[in-house]
DNA sequence: AACGGAACCAACCGCTGTTCA
DNA sequence: GTGAACAGCGGTTGGTTCCGT
């Protein structure tokens, strides 16, 4: 739609606020609450726009605004939730408290951006920067590698969650994102599986287990079709995420129970038949396209999945099957539109 | 001391989503 | 159902401060 902003008209005065203005406002405040921004500078006695006095408000002039430099934990988690999040500045603020949006913007952009460059890092996938890799290991022979009939088996038993796995947490980062349609309590449920997900799925286990190994893979295979072998690259990755990011840490134990702590959604998911289904029908469309390439890719990157329309149809169709069968327990968790909960866009 | 570039951050701008008549 | 009004969000700008030469 777009409006013209209303500071425009005239002999509203716009730039830096004056200790008087700030006075008038947060007197105002005090004395009626935050009510009809448009209103307010007037019965305030301002030359401002509603606009500007919100955001002085809401960015200065707030009473429970925490001031000074950022901590060390609050960094870690700004990486974390951004990782999760993306942009989503506002959702990011909701979960550090006395910071704003654009406190956080500000120095992520200022600080912690920069710092993610240097370690060569992608501020925007989290992901190591592809320039800095060494690719020539992708090239390597095909033949290179020879699965035992038991790795095959393992691969097997684990394909399921392999494959909806990346697509649950896309799920679980949409349902944290909108704030509207899920209640604080569902998402503080959500959120540290998620931030647990996300470490996982950007610093394997060191010492993973043959299944693990293949399951990687196969993943690596789907997204590069005719590679057959490509875990030496992907292993440099992992290395690399570890060595720079220093947010990757596991927990102690984690490598041979990494589904002990499948949180209540994924778990009500893997309890139904319709996850079979849906699973398998990922799978297929899986061979050509990269389905979900990770919850920590955010909407706005370039490097985002990509699939057909077929499939996105497909998964969007089964996707709902899950959500029927979550059933009465998580109805408020996904009381919306599909089309809404799910970024399709993220899939074209 | 003077200058220029980098870093920082408050504020603005343009857009989207929601509400309501 | 439609469109205007409004609130809020994310990207960007521009003024100020800091720091190295």
């Amino acid at each position: 739609m777009g409006r013209a902003p209303c500071c425009d008209r005239s002999g509203l005065k716009k730039g830096p606020w004056t200790q008087e203005e700030d006075e008038l406002l947060v007197a105002y405040i005090k004395k009626h609450g935050q009510g009809n921004w448009r209103t307010l500078p007037k019965n305030a006695g301002l030359e401002r726009c509603g606009k500007s006095c919100r955001l002085r408000w809401t960015n200065y002039l707030r009473p429970d605004i925490k001031r000074g430099r950022f901590s060390f934990e609050e960094e870690e988690t700004i990486i974390q939730l951004h990782s999760i999040l993306g942009n989503k500045w506002s959702a990011i603020a909701a979960r550090l408290p006395g910071r704003t949006d654009n406190e956080i913007k500000n120095y992520w952009n200022t600080h912690i951006r920069k710092r993610l460059l240097r370690m060569g890092i992608d501020p925007v996938t989290h992901a190591p920067r592809l320039d800095l890799l060494d690719l020539s290991s992708l090239l390597k022979p095909a033949a290179a590698y020879y699965p035992t009939q038991g790795d095959l088996d393992t691969l097997r038993a684990l394909e399921p969650l392999a494959n909806y796995g990346p697509d649950l947490l896309r799920l679980a980062s949409t349902l944290l994102a909108a704030p509207t349609h899920a209640s604080t309590a569902e998402q503080q449920m959500l959120l540290p599986w998620l931030i647990q997900a996300q470490q996982m799925s950007q610093a394997p286990p060191q010492h993973a287990t043959a299944a693990d190994q293949f399951m990687q893979t196969g993943s690596a295979c789907q997204q590069m079709p005719g590679l057959v072998h490509a875990s030496s690259a992907q292993q440099q990755h992992q290395e690399h995420m570890v060595a720079c990011s220093g947010y990757a840490q596991l927990p102690a134990g984690y490598v041979d129970s990494q589904f002990d702590f499948v949180p209540p959604l994924m778990q009500m998911v893997s309890d139904t038949s319709n996850c079979l289904q849906w699973s398998s029908t990922v799978t297929s469309s899986n061979n050509n396209c990269n389905v979900g390439s990770g919850v920590s890719t955010p909407s706005s990157s370039p490097a985002a999945g990509r699939v057909n329309s077929a499939s996105t149809t497909t998964f969007c169709a089964n996707a709902s099957n899950i959500v029927d069968a979550i059933g009465a327990d998580a109805a408020g968790l996904f009381d919306m539109q599909l089309s809404d909960l799910l970024d399709v866009s993220d899939y074209m």
